[in-house]
DNA sequence: TGCCTTTATACGCATAAACGCATATATGCA
DNA sequence: TGCATATATGCGTTTATGCGTATAAAGGCA
């Protein structure tokens, strides 16, 4: 079928656009973006993350394009490329919720 | 603050349940068993997975309750945990769509 | 018990990710 | 030009991931 090798390929994609999400920090980034734009050094700062490692992360989420960059003189702000992925991460983040009640609620039947 | 350390222990957990979804072959797992609950053979035959690989995908999304399983005899069942992580995938997706259009479109202006 | 089917896991390999450190690059300004 | 600030990247090390092969474990049934 020419629907699977599609299917794998946008799969494909939508992983790695996941793969995005899957650092705690890089999600802490996006949920102050999510608050406004923030340059690099201030993203550092609040996150209690060196510079370097901060930037690696922007990186990984600029690539996919999560987010986007306003160069002001030195400093590049950042900015949360689509409200949308908040609204995603806050259903992943429900769900996850209940997943976690659910363990615990078997746990103490137990 | 203790808010600090909470939403970084939160967004570890998040981060975790992201990286369930960073696979391309785990992503085809949950639209399958979106569609319906599916045994392991019928999966590795659906997606052209070997079993043991796709044994260990489903060890991945068990592990975090996206998926849950009833055995029946021999055979184990998955079903998707909760149709919300549908929802979220989709919105990933159409984020996905977008910003890659936006990409597109700039390439073009070139 | 012994065999078959289904599913899970151990092992080893190749590859990729994350991080800290040092450093390079870019921009503004004296 | 020279210096300071802000951001990005190269490098080496440690750790994690994905995969194939072989094999183990679990359950049904003769």
């Amino acid at each position: 079928m020419v629907t699977q090798a599609l299917a794998q390929e946008i799969s494909q994609l939508e992983a790695d656009f996941c793969f995005a999400l899957s650092d705690p920090t890089r999600l802490l980034i996006l949920y102050a973006l999510a608050e406004g734009p923030r340059n690099v050094t201030e993203l550092a700062n609040e996150l209690q993350v060196i510079q370097p490692t901060t930037s690696r992360h922007l990186k990984v989420l600029r690539e996919r394009d999560l987010v986007y960059t306003v160069r002001q003189g030195t400093t590049v702000t950042y900015h949360l490329a689509d409200p949308r992925l908040i609204q995603a991460l806050d259903i992943l983040r429900s769900v996850m919720r209940d997943r976690l009640a659910h363990r615990a609620g078997l746990m103490e039947e137990k």
